[in-house]
DNA sequence: GTCTATATCGCGATAGAC
DNA sequence: GTCTATCGCGATATAGAC
């Protein structure tokens, strides 16, 4: 490939992007099929010689979601916090996910819509849920090796983690500005209450 | 009424009962009116004498369940518990509110996938999250009034246990016995969650 | 590769006999 | 009220000219 992009290229990237924008708007399961070949200017029939469904288009919007993060990541000062319980190292952790779902908003909206689809007799959410927090479930086991005592199983406690930060973000990133959270006040709010809980830091803490 | 039910009540609770199942099984998105009519053993043109829709006929699933779920309460010894810092307290809540989306497994699966299926620009999760963690919130709010410190704002605080609440019971309660959790595993682990976060009581409890 | 036109199909919803 | 039969629509997917 030269340095000009082929037509096919072009129409390539015009589809993604306009999924990108219907399934952040719409959602992955309301959007048709003719809703992002409509939204990308062109016929219904290009669609098909791009991608076979819109299955494989978010496992490509997906892939390309992974290449740009671990740019990022391997551009930032170095590795995520290793301990949890440390409230700036938890704060970063959490800030980096929360931004991680909002640049990457409609991926995450279409996994977590597909995989609801799927229903919940395939256990693809279970799945997905153990998957997504691999890492988190790891830095909770060193914690647990060292010697700290954690509120239960690791692969429980990153799942639910995992669940409320999914869930909020689905139900406070949608559309647009939604009931005028700020990102600052959602990340501090989880960092506080995943930190210490509601009982708070001494257990009796007081305004 | 007399003391046996007529003909077209049984259809009606056959038509409910034939919903529950398929819905906890393959979930309500993926359920057609077909699976139901078939799995009630009545006619495709029956389900139209009864409900108007499908989700007119959750709505009825729904309206059952608090019926029912009232019942039970009122049955209980008493009322919910109300200092959310007391282990035991914070433990029944969770407790009751697990088991209760145990209990209504397919009404709970119906409506979060119902929600979902609206597309996030709708709001509607951000709404169903806020309606369903009012007597939370409330709870929270009480605390905070007493001169308690809250991890943030109580809306949010109860509408992130909420999230994680609904998303571990639809990943968890799915399909049948799900990766070998028992309900007190999971309820005991979320109290010392949601009480003391992953730093624990002392902030710095060992093993 | 891209387009227009159309085949195909699942499923919701209705009509009308019983 | 319940049934059988069918209509109608929306959406996926394909055919074939350009």
């Amino acid at each position: 490939m030269g340095v000009r992009k082929t037509r096919a290229a072009e129409t390539q990237a015009a589809l993604k992007e306009a999924a990108r924008r219907q399934f952040a708007e719409r959602g992955y399961l309301n959007t048709k099929i003719t809703d992002i070949t409509a939204a990308a200017g062109r016929a219904t029939g290009s669609f098909y010689d791009h991608f076979s469904s819109k299955e494989e288009l978010l496992q490509a919007l997906l892939a390309d979601m992974r290449e740009k993060a671990r740019d990022q990541i391997g551009a930032g000062d170095g590795h995520p916090p290793h301990d949890l319980t440390d409230p700036d190292q938890l704060r970063e952790h959490l800030a980096i996910a929360w931004h991680l779902m909002r640049d990457y908003r409609p991926v995450m909206i279409a996994l977590l819509e597909s995989a609801m689809a799927a229903g919940p007799g395939a256990g693809e959410m279970w799945r997905r849920l153990i998957e997504d927090t691999r890492v988190l479930r790891e830095h909770l086991e060193h914690l647990r090796d060292t010697g700290h005592r954690l509120p239960g199983d690791p692969e429980l406690v990153a799942a639910a983690m995992g669940g409320m930060l999914s869930m909020l973000a689905y139900a406070l990133l949608g559309g647009d500005t939604r009931s005028g959270r700020s990102d600052d006040e959602v990340i501090d709010t989880l960092t506080q209450l995943l930190l210490y809980g509601i009982a708070g830091p001494g257990g009796s803490g007081a305004a």
